[in-house]
DNA sequence: ATGCTTACTTATTAGTTAGTAAGTTGTATA
DNA sequence: TATACAACTTACTAACTAATAAGTAAGCAT
């Protein structure tokens, strides 16, 4: 009747609550140093709540990183994306890592998972080789249009340089964590200062 | 009085033994998912015979750090390495990496640590912060020397190419463990063609 | 021979982990 | 009004975790 008998949250969104709550533990503290009471205790509840609505650890995992995918897939695919010069994309893609350097020196999902990878089930593998494999794709194609256009300059091929450059702006933030933003910025900045013309 | 009457190992090499195995399974599997138990099944020992050697698990993990920092200082000042031209030092880096990708794909030690960072005790995130520096320092003054004889070609700062390059390198290892060599190597081949006169 | 030291084992504690099963409550619907 | 379902809680298991304490056997030093 009174205003303390409605949730706190609407029931539809403690799934997506659970969500945002694991990603953030993964990217922030690895995959194998969280657990459901990390996540039960943010949200006020126990444990087996969160075992409710993903049943193990791994469809929790594996659901983090197949919503990344889904984020990438869509964040390529929108006009304000896609339909920008290589280099603005190139900048599109820096501000996502930015972005992630500001907030408490978040490493990316690539970084979080990779040391610990052999840990993790066959399906959370999986995906992330998926997740990897289509940005590295993305990239490539985006860096070969900037050369052709003029805008890019690198030598090698277009896919070796993804490789490269999305390796090392996955390490930059795992420097950061380490150190502090600094070098990270420092990273990027030579980066920029080699590809763009 | 037979031959089965001696130990397995010397005594004395029982704490260099876990040193090594905990290394190993540091860089295999992340500092979080591994447990004195791996250790001890490994040596045929109980893991209490392991807490004897390295009280906890901090002091285990504070050890293999600065042996690789131990490690980092001899190389770097080993005759065979200090007195080399620009270019066969960072050749000489080159092959301490690509021994990793060789074994197993083991990760570096930075990458292996830089995602758990924030779960490691004070001591191992300064000992790492050591190792990196230095790491950095040094090839920082490699570049520098290699570019003052024309033999290495990059644009901005040594230092700031050097943070660039150990990331990459870092980063690299992690790659090659999600998917598999191919891409670590590509990268490298990438850096060389970048950077090579 | 005695005691001390090294390198363990056995036994145990306290806490955490993922995961399950059964019960509870509120709400919507038939 | 009955019931069915969603979203939990309570209570529990089994396993693992780091860590400690006490005991033991072997070797060495005096």
């Amino acid at each position: 009747m009174n205003a303390s008998s409605s949730p706190v949250t609407l029931p539809a969104d403690t799934r997506a609550r659970i969500l945002d709550l694991g990603e953030n533990l993964l990217l922030e503290r690895g995959f194998n140093a969280f657990s459901y009471q990390h996540i039960a205790r943010e949200l006020g509840m126990k444990p087996a709540a969160i075992h409710y609505h993903y049943p193990s650890k791994d469809d929790l995992g594996t659901a983090i990183v197949a919503r990344q995918l889904r984020r990438l897939r869509k964040w390529r695919d929108l006009p304000r994306v896609a339909d920008l010069p290589p280099v603005a994309q190139l900048e599109a893609l820096f501000a996502v890592y930015d972005n992630h350097a500001k907030h408490e020196c978040r490493v990316c999902l690539f970084g979080a998972l990779a040391a610990d990878f052999r840990t993790l089930s066959a399906a959370m593998q999986s995906e992330l080789r998926t997740f990897n494999g289509e940005l590295t794709a993305w990239l490539a194609q985006v860096l070969a249009v900037g050369r052709a256009t003029g805008a890019l300059r690198f030598v090698g091929s277009p896919s070796a340089k993804a490789v490269q450059l999305l390796t090392t702006l996955a390490g930059a933030l795992q420097v950061a964590r380490v150190h502090d933003e600094t070098p990270y910025h420092t990273i990027v900045g030579q980066l920029r200062l080699e590809l763009v013309v």
